[in-house]
Parts: C-alpha cells; sequence; structure tokens
DNA sequence: ATGAAAGCGCTAACAG
DNA sequence: CTGTTAGCGCTTTCAT
C-alpha cells in the first residue's frame, strides 16, 4: 500500500506539501494541491490512520459501556449512539459487560492508554473505577457517579408521577413495583420513590420488589415474578420496565388474571416491542434518540475541555395502550 | 503520562529491557524483570496503545456491521459477536448502516487505513464494495458474496423443511410465506424456496410475498402486513420472522381470526421475545451464540492468512409455541 | 509557499 | 542477557 513518501515522490513534492494538500492544512499552491490530490488517488493511496492517530494522539473512538445490547433499551441506545457519534466523525467501540466488572476497567485502561477517547458508561461501577473515571472524558448514562462526571437521564421523576396517577385514575388498590438493584445509584430509581410516595398518599397499598442484579436472562426474570405473583395475590396494579412488563402478563394468563380487568399493568421504557405485540401495553417511553444525542453532545464537548453540567435530564411521555382503562 | 523512556530510566536499564520485561519477549534477568514491572506499576505507566498499534501494524480493532442493532436478531448477534471476540483479546467496534450504503464502504476504508484488522458484515452490498473485500479479512454472515469471502449462515433449507412439515401437518391449505427482499443474495432466501417447494408438491397453495427492503421500521412493517392480509384473505398459514409473526398476529387480532384455529403463524429466528409473550411463538430458532462463535473463529483465520472453508452451516431448531397446533 | 527535519512511543534487530 | 539504534507514517515546526 502506497504511503505519503510514495506520494510525494510521485508529485515531486516533499511529504508535508502532501500532508498539507490532502488535509486542506496550511498554505498549498491550488494547482499544486489538486495534482497531488489525483496522483494520490490514482496511486490509491490512503493515509494510513494508525499513523495519524499515533501522532495526533487521539483514535477517534468512543466507547459505549452496557450490560447487554441484547436488551431492546439498550440496543435502541445503542443504535442511536452510534448515528450520533458518526455524525460528528467518532467511531464506536461496544462493550457488553454482562455483570462482568473487569469489562468496565478494561474499558478505562482503554481510555488510559489512548485507544479510547471517550465513554459512555451505563452500567455498575465500583468507587475505584469511579476516581478514575473522575480525569476522563466520561458521561454517565443513568447512573449518578460523582459530581466531576456529567449524568444524562430521563426525567424519572416524571415518569414516576405518571405512572402514579394513571394507577390511581384506574382504581388500583394494591400496587406492585417492581424494580431491578444496582450497586451503583441509578436515577431511575426516582421513578420507584416517586410513584410509591403518591400512591401512598392517596392511601394506596405499595409493595416494592426488587429483581435482584443488574444483569439477568429473560427465564430467571420470569421466575422471579412468578414468585411475586404468588406471594402477593391481591395485586391490581403493577409498575415495571417494559420487558417485565410482558414477563407479569405472560404469568397473568398462566393464573387465569384477566388484563386490565382484574389487573392493570404499566410499564416503563416504551421499547418498540410495546407497539407491535397485543395488547400494546401501557408504558412511560423514554426518548431514546434524543438521550443518545444528548450523550454524545455532552462527551464531546467533556472531550473538547469544555464546560459540561453535572445533570441533564430527558421528557418522557405516556404511551396508552391495552394493559390500563 | 508515563512512557517508556521515563520507566527505563526509573528502573536504570534501556526502553529494549523494558519492552521485553513487560510484553513477555525475549530474554529478561528474572530479577529485573519484577524491578521493571515494579516501577512500571508505581509509575502507573501504560503503553500508548496508539504506539503499539502503530508500530505492530494493527489495530486489535474488529469492525461488525449490521442494518440496525435495535432488531432482535442482530442485538443478539452483536452481543455473542462482542463476548467471542473479547475472548480473543479483539476489541469491537460497530456499524449500523441503516440502510446506507455508504456506511459499509466507510468501513471498508477503515479496513484499508489500517483501523481494523477485520469485519463481520450481514448488510447489502454492492458490486464494487464485494470486489474491495475480496482481498481483505472479512467474512459474511448469511449472504453470499463471493467465493473469496467465506460465508457463515444457518442450516435455511433445513428450516425451510421444518417450517413446510409442520404447517401440513397443521392441515394448512393456503400458505403465505412472507420474506424481505434484498439486493444482496441472502442465503435465508433458501427457507423460502425449500418450505414453498415441499409445500406446493403436497397439492398446499403458496404466496410468496415480499417485503421490498432489507431496512424497515416497525410501523412500515405493520403497514406492509396488514396490506397482504387484506390481499389474502383466504390465507390459513403463515411463515415469516419472528418480529413479522407479531405483526401479523396483532393484525390478526384486530381482524378477528383466532391464533392458532383459523391461522398458524411459524416464525423464524427464535428470538427470546417469542417466549416471553403470550402466546408464545412457535418459531424456527438459529443458534445465534454458534453463529456468532463461527463467525469470529473464521474471522480470525482469515487474518492469521490461514485457510477457511467457502460457507459454514449451523443447525436450525424448532421452538413449539401457541400460534400453531 | 514549500522542502527538510524533528519527533510521537513503541518494537525489533543488532551489536556487544 | 541488555543497551543502542533504526525505523513505523504521519503532522508540524522551521528555515528558506
Amino acid at each position: 500500500m502506497a504511503n505519503i513518501r510514495d506520494v510525494a515522490r510521485a508529485a515531486g513534492v516533499g511529504i508535508g506539501t502532501v500532508s498539507r494538500a490532502l488535509n486542506d492544512s496550511g498554505y498549498v499552491e491550488a494547482g499544486k494541491k489538486e495534482k497531488i490530490r489525483r496522483i494520490a488517488k490514482e496511486l490509491n493511496y490512503r493515509p494510513s490512520e494508525l499513523s495519524r492517530s499515533f501522532v495526533q494522539k487521539k483514535s477517534g473512538l468512543v466507547g459505549i459501556v452496557l450490560p447487554d445490547v441484547a436488551f431492546p433499551f439498550y440496543g435502541a441506545f445503542l443504535k442511536y449512539a452510534e448515528l450520533e457519534l458518526n455524525h460528528i466523525g467518532y467511531k464506536t467501540l461496544v462493550c457488553n459487560t454482562l455483570g462482568v466488572q473487569k469489562r468496565v476497567s478494561d474499558t478505562l485502561d482503554l481510555i488510559e492508554a489512548g485507544s479510547l477517547d471517550g465513554m459512555i458508561i451505563n452500567t455498575d461501577v465500583t468507587r475505584e473505577e469511579i476516581e478514575r473515571m473522575k480525569g476522563m472524558p466520561v458521561v454517565s448514562f443513568e447512573r449518578v457517579l460523582a459530581k466531576e462526571i456529567p449524568m444524562v437521564a430521563s426525567d424519572h421523576i416524571k415518569g414516576g408521577q405518571i405512572a402514579a396517577k394513571l394507577l390511581k385514575e384506574n382504581g388500583c388498590k394494591n400496587v406492585m413495583i417492581l424494580g431491578a438493584r444496582f450497586a451503583t445509584k441509578v436515577h431511575a430509581e426516582n421513578r420507584i420513590k416517586e410513584c410509591r410516595r403518591i400512591l401512598e398518599q392517596s392511601g394506596i397499598q405499595v409493595t416494592a420488589v426488587e429483581i435482584n442484579g443488574a444483569f439477568l436472562s429473560y427465564p430467571f426474570i420470569e421466575e422471579m415474578i412468578s414468585q411475586y405473583l404468588d406471594m402477593y395475590s391481591r395485586i391490581d396494579g403493577i409498575f415495571t420496565e417494559d420487558v417485565e412488563a410482558y414477563c407479569c402478563l405472560m404469568q397473568a394468563k398462566k393464573r387465569g388474571i384477566y388484563v386490565p380487568r382484574d389487573l392493570k399493568i404499566v410499564g416503563y421504557d416504551g421499547n418498540e416491542m410495546t407497539r407491535m405485540i397485543d395488547p400494546q401495553v401501557t408504558t412511560i417511553a423514554q426518548d431514546v434518540p434524543l438521550l443518545a444525542r444528548t450523550c454524545v453532545e455532552v462527551l464531546a464537548k467533556k472531550i473538547a475541555k469544555e464546560k459540561v453540567d453535572a445533570h441533564y435530564y430527558i421528557p418522557v411521555k405516556l404511551l396508552q395502550g391495552g394493559t390500563t382503562v
């Protein structure tokens, strides 16, 4: 493969001139610039990105670290994040931690080694990892890590309010709120707190239960939900994430509980699958494209060493479906 | 950040010795090796990957190019592929083409520029792109591109046979087979051909229809299916991909068609969501983990310039659900 | 406006 | 075994 010296020789100029001509940097005589470009094309010359990255000390790569891209919400997030990163000239590296903590610190290593210009992270992290991240161009998605690390999240407080209002209007008297437990403080927990607060204020019985562990497989989620439904048989309303909402629907059918007559289910996330399956789950939709865009914009600022805010909140909205009335 | 020279100075040795000590290459006196390692750690030294990549002419990055990671099948594939690549020391770059052809050639550029050591591709490609790929470490997933480019795919012929047998046994007389149309020859088309051949041989009426375009959004898929169901109202069996199968279920309900009594639906792919939603779709499952592992193994061989086969076929298997009897 | 030259930080070849 | 040295291909001064 031709290198810059081959082009310089063929064009009868110095390599500096070739570099300037091809990068539109510095001064190059107009005609000469054309000639150099033509010759570069003839030689099928591609500047070695490896060399450019090395000399410029940036890789053009951004890492996205998430629990499991096969979960609909994360898959959607990655899609839009990659799209936005591409728009501003970055390539996207993915890392599915699948609950393996080492993968997070490995990705931090990549930043230190220069392989990554920045990172968007949405997984559990340890105290040490938070310390390391403080000096790095990192944006946290959903997790409250430290004041030095900007966080982008949905307006989960509003989400909790919408859910509470809906369950109340649906006449529920005995609501189960189902969420995952994380090692790292997740902003989404506010949706649970807020929903619970409002419901209890109205004299509605609330049972908040946790699915233990940030990373789970579907069969395990179903099993957990099945057990909870056995334990709390008088439940007439459920508030949980979309994936879990479908598991609840499945379990309800198995038990002969008719939804929405006997049981209302309110989902969270607004995954596309909630719209294409009957019944459509009533759900509170996060604005994934905007979440992704915001993460990328904030990260770009961090990389450019510009000032960024500590928190960014993205609105949510209710999507009516057939699991409430 | 400390560089190799700082470590060498602090340890009172030459940089060559540091390099050998840290990489376990060549000879270094045992005690000295320990000392160098200790000092490197004290200085919090991380070798610049940018420099190492540059000098070794490999990036350690593999690109995965697919239509849209938010689709369940691709999301699952990416998950397992990333996992397998990580096992053998590669990082994973994602590229969602979303139907934009330029993104494919951009990724090819990355290989030429050295940013990518190899690529797994599962999108439409042009003739020119195929030509370019012939000399590159590329594995095609599902697409028949050229004899120089190894392909990994499910055993779709067997898949078509399983579907045909099932629809026949279910007593269907009028089957619709629904598939997407691609610009590039997709091996999965064989499942349609084979299913059709067998059904017609048994005197069953078959209508094969296409969803036009390789990349589509859910609402558009629903609209297409709705139209097809209007056009072919006497259909009593459908064979299509899982996502489309759910759209068919939805449309059937809207029309008061009872599944499986009046209409049998056989899905394809075996997405996890087909197991967690009621009714579970009867589907022919691809072995995504094995597909991903095979792609990665074959790619590793290609990168190492070892011989590889032209085609690799992965078994499929039937998952019974509630959309057939 | 442009050629020559100095690195970037590392690996690998080489002489000792 | 180990220190020195020669690049890798590019960008970026720096004289001219």
